[in-house]
DNA sequence: GTATTCTGG
DNA sequence: TTCTACCAGAATACG
């Protein structure tokens, strides 16, 4: 048991086992290492004693452990030393690989798997203002607690253990043991190291962005003859349309009712009223500076002075990593505004941050996965993959014929077809009416036949064995593929075309960390995998090593597996992750 | 706790 | 006739 909220800023408080002993019987043992109320304990035992004494076993790795949310705790003990060997299986990972559409805590799985309904921590440390923390908790009520979680674990992995042994998941196998469970220590690592943040920079940062919302409220309360909260849908939306009376024919209203102020609204206003691009200024601004530009000072962990974000493996049903406290995978690029936010993560001295990005790895997964003949040839000829969409689509003799208009919708139909677009959707995002959208469809449609394929091969697998699958063999189920409800039913189909492209690129990209991995740290290497960010890692380098090191990286990623076209990298480095990319 | 909005791939 | 692109996390407002 722990106390206290980040993984690298968390106090251990208690260990908790359960093993099968010499008859097949269960024990569990509660060793509290951290109380600091301890009222009906005669003696309070060091962490350092206990872990003196733990130590041995757990780096082991010749003593096999199971434990659920392995990285956690192996995170924690690492703070205290210990550096966990001979895990062979996580209960939490297990769940993933056999039912990624479910959530995998321990409580529900107890629950579904065991039947049995464990006690809420919430019993123990209550919840809201008057929340209290494991430590200070009675070891008397944390004992029962911590050691049912042990006794829980060590029956899930039997249970979930025997289903994966079955001869029909025996590709699920190889997919936890060669790359979940490998990565798993791979996460681990890039969480430990965390990344540098340039606190100064983003002081200066959000005072100039103050200064900005500062002016953009007075001017705005000037317009509107009143003072409201800028952030409020509700009260903009009551300025707007009823205050103002600005034009709602096709304004989209909202699930309660009210007209939306989202972007594109805003944008389609702006003709109408000056106060619009003021509010779109204020929008951009407040989100950089309270999501991004004040939050993330917070969280720099005050031993390591760096921040430390968490890797979720068990989010995404796909196979995708997600990361929290603090997000590092939705920093701002796209904007020249939103990119001042990527300056302030550094490289520590003398190093630089390497950023190597997978060009267009979904688009070459389906011309791998679709063999479309000109789809594969794009890019064995290493073309950009939008203008020689384009020329085919829009049927010009030369790629010197494509404008940047005709890129950019050709872009945009590429990426629909991944998300298993419609007509509808495609016109929405790109402005022109649904028979318009149709006809680039249908032109996709005849110049690639084999998407339209391959597309239809993967909803009937979903529909006749209610599953599709990746590059690796990763398994995401649909419930849903064959319901009466059109709404659930389509959903399903898009997220089924969907699934093994953005799955296999999971896939390669996990097998590329753990090589990675295992070479920097057989070799010893000064270098250091920071961050992922779905198709690219960022690497902290010794600045006068870059070239040393960049081009095996990048061969690693590259050769990490031979698809039917080639997979390419590109490479960039810098004193902040802005030059970087 | 839910809804809305916006950030990323 | 309907209502529509895939996958996430976080901040804020509001009942």
């Amino acid at each position: 048991e722990t106390s206290g909220l980040a993984s690298l800023d968390t106090d251990l408080v208690g260990l908790s086992f359960a093993h099968l002993d010499a008859e097949g019987k269960e024990q569990s043992y509660y060793v509290p290492t951290g109380h600091r109320l301890i009222t009906d304990l005669e003696f309070v035992i060091e962490p350092e004693v206990a872990l003196a004494a733990l130590k041995p076993v757990l780096e082991d790795a010749k003593q096999s452990k199971c434990a659920h949310n392995a990285k956690f705790d192996c995170n924690v003990l690492s703070q205290y030393g210990v550096q966990v060997k001979g895990l062979i299986d996580d209960t939490m990972i297990l769940d993933y690989i056999l039912y990624p559409e479910s959530q995998h805590g321990l409580k529900e799985l107890a629950l579904t798997h065991l039947n049995v309904e464990m006690q809420p921590i919430t019993d123990l440390i209550g919840k809201g203002r008057k929340k209290i923390t494991m430590d200070q908790v009675e070891v008397s009520a944390a004992a029962p607690y911590a050691a049912a979680d042990a006794v829980a674990t060590l029956r899930l992995q039997k249970k979930l253990r025997a289903v994966l042994e079955q001869p029909e998941n025996e590709q699920l196998k190889k997919l936890y043991e060669d790359i979940e469970m490998p990565v798993m220590e791979v996460l681990c690592a890039l969480e430990q190291a965390g990344i540098l943040l340039d606190t100064d920079f983003l002081k200066d940062l959000s005072q100039d962005l103050e200064s900005q919302l500062a002016g953009i409220e007075e001017r705005v309360t000037a317009m509107a003859g009143e003072s409201f909260n800028l952030n409020s849908p509700q009260q903009l939306s009551k300025i707007l349309f009823e205050n103002l009376k600005l034009p709602t024919k096709g304004i989209k209203k909202n699930k309660t009712g009210a007209y939306s102020t989202d972007i594109k609204t805003l944008e389609k206003l702006s003709a109408f009223h000056p106060m619009l691009d003021e509010i779109l200024s204020h929008r951009q601004l407040a989100k950089l500076k309270s999501t991004y530009v004040d939050a993330m000072p917070l969280l720099l962990n005050p031993r390591t002075k760096r921040l430390h974000t968490t890797f979720n493996q068990t989010v995404v049903a796909t196979g995708r990593l997600s990361s929290s406290d603090p997000n590092l995978q939705n920093i701002p690029v796209r904007t020249e505004l939103g990119r001042q936010m990527r300056k302030a993560f550094i490289a520590k001295p003398e190093h630089v941050l390497v950023s190597c990005d997978y060009s267009q790895v979904e688009l070459r997964l389906l011309a791998h996965f679709s063999e479309d003949p000109a789809f594969m040839q794009a890019f064995k000829d290493n073309l950009d993959i939008h203008t020689q969409t384009a020329k085919d689509i829009f049927d010009l003799p030369s790629l010197d014929d494509v404008t940047p208009e005709m890129r950019r919708i050709a872009k945009t139909t590429n990426f629909g077809i991944v998300y298993g677009q419609t007509a509808f959707g495609l016109s929405r995002t790109l402005n022109i009416t649904n028979g318009e959208a149709k006809q680039i469809i249908d032109r996709f449609k005849s110049e690639y036949p084999g998407i339209e394929s391959y597309m239809e091969a993967t909803l009937a697998q979903a529909r006749d064995k209610g599953y599709v699958e990746t590059l690796f063999q990763r398994r995401r189920t649909f419930e849903n593929i064959n319901n009466p409800n059109r709404n659930l039913r389509e959903f399903s189909e898009r997220a089924a075309v969907n699934a093994p492209i953005q799955g296999s690129a999971s896939d390669l990209i996990k097998l590329a960390m753990i090589r990675i991995q295992r070479w920097i740290e057989s070799e010893n290497l000064p270098i250091r995998m920071l961050l992922q960010v779905h198709d690219e890692l960022v690497f902290e380098m010794p600045e006068d090593q870059v070239s040393q090191y960049l081009p095996e990286v990048l061969r690693q990623m590259e050769e990490v597996y031979t698809l039917n076209v080639p997979l390419r990298v590109d490479a960039h480095s810098g004193t902040n992750w802005m030059e970087a990319k």
